[in-house]
DNA sequence: AATATAAATGCAAACGATTTGCAAAATGGA
DNA sequence: TCCATTTTGCAAATCGTTTGCATTTATATT
């Protein structure tokens, strides 16, 4: 069973169409260990299919969100990162100096009914969790 | 003892000059009970002061920010929202519907030695954690 | 395999938030 | 009051992202 292949049947199912440069798109998020920005993946897949342009590449970054395939990771610089949307809970570690961005598997929240969110009627759907700070090498460097 | 006042004067003693612009920033956050946007503080100041332009509205904000006087919270909406920065930590729920954002006590982590930074070499310095939901007013209409 | 139709693409231009260069104005110490 | 320095306003640039529209493409149907 191949997760390309879930994918490509979800957008299938979904009613969308399994275009050259949506299969680009999907198979560098296979092969993106962690994730990217959208001029990274346009990096790359622009150098599998010289004829891909930016706003295909923004269009289906939305629609893979929308599809739940990847996420949408806005972090503090302001620049968005996507990545694949795997079963594990995860959250990030970003470097305050070079802006690196780690996964870890930390998470301090549990979604338990909630007091103070009860009393003021919020419904949680999804939380985020990051932590900022120095990442091993430029904690070395200071 | 009032905040204002501290404000000013830890501007004077950075070498940084108190022009009206500042007081009017400093004066509009100081009566703000949570947090605006940019385009609101240029509101809520030009209100104030006619003469008010938007580049010396964000070169503030940065400087604020620079000097640990304001927070600046960049949620998934993608538009910064600037906060006084109180002694009290907390974070913040944010409705999936109306985008609206309020403060909560509620805070699962505690900085605490964690195995797993510790492992990716990791020097925590601050995190951020938030819930996206639904409002009361918009949980209420669905 | 050829066709029809709806969806997706490329392009260029628009967009909104933010940043910049620069000349003019304002601040605060001498 | 004068001067050096900082700060401002203005307009233009920038960056990431989105949009309108004509053309192309994928897929269901014949």
């Amino acid at each position: 069973m191949n997760k390309l292949k879930d994918i490509e049947s979800t957008l299938k199912n979904q009613g969308y169409k399994l275009t050259g440069q949506r299969r680009v798109i999907i198979d560098a998020f296979e092969q993106c260990p962690d994730h990217y920005t959208a001029h990274e993946i346009f990096e790359k897949v622009k150098a599998q299919n010289a004829n891909i342009n930016f706003s295909t590449v923004y269009r289906n970054l939305e629609l893979l969100c929308k599809l739940g395939i990847i996420n949408k990771l806005n972090i503090c610089s302001g620049i968005n990162h996507f990545e694949l949307k795997h079963n594990d809970h995860h959250h990030h570690v970003i470097c305050l100096k070079c802006g690196d961005m780690q996964g870890i598997q930390l998470c301090p929240y549990s979604e338990l009914k909630n007091k103070e969110l009860d009393e003021i009627g919020f419904v949680p759907v999804e939380h985020k969790f990051e932590i900022y700070g120095y990442c091993r090498k430029c904690s070395k460097e200071n």
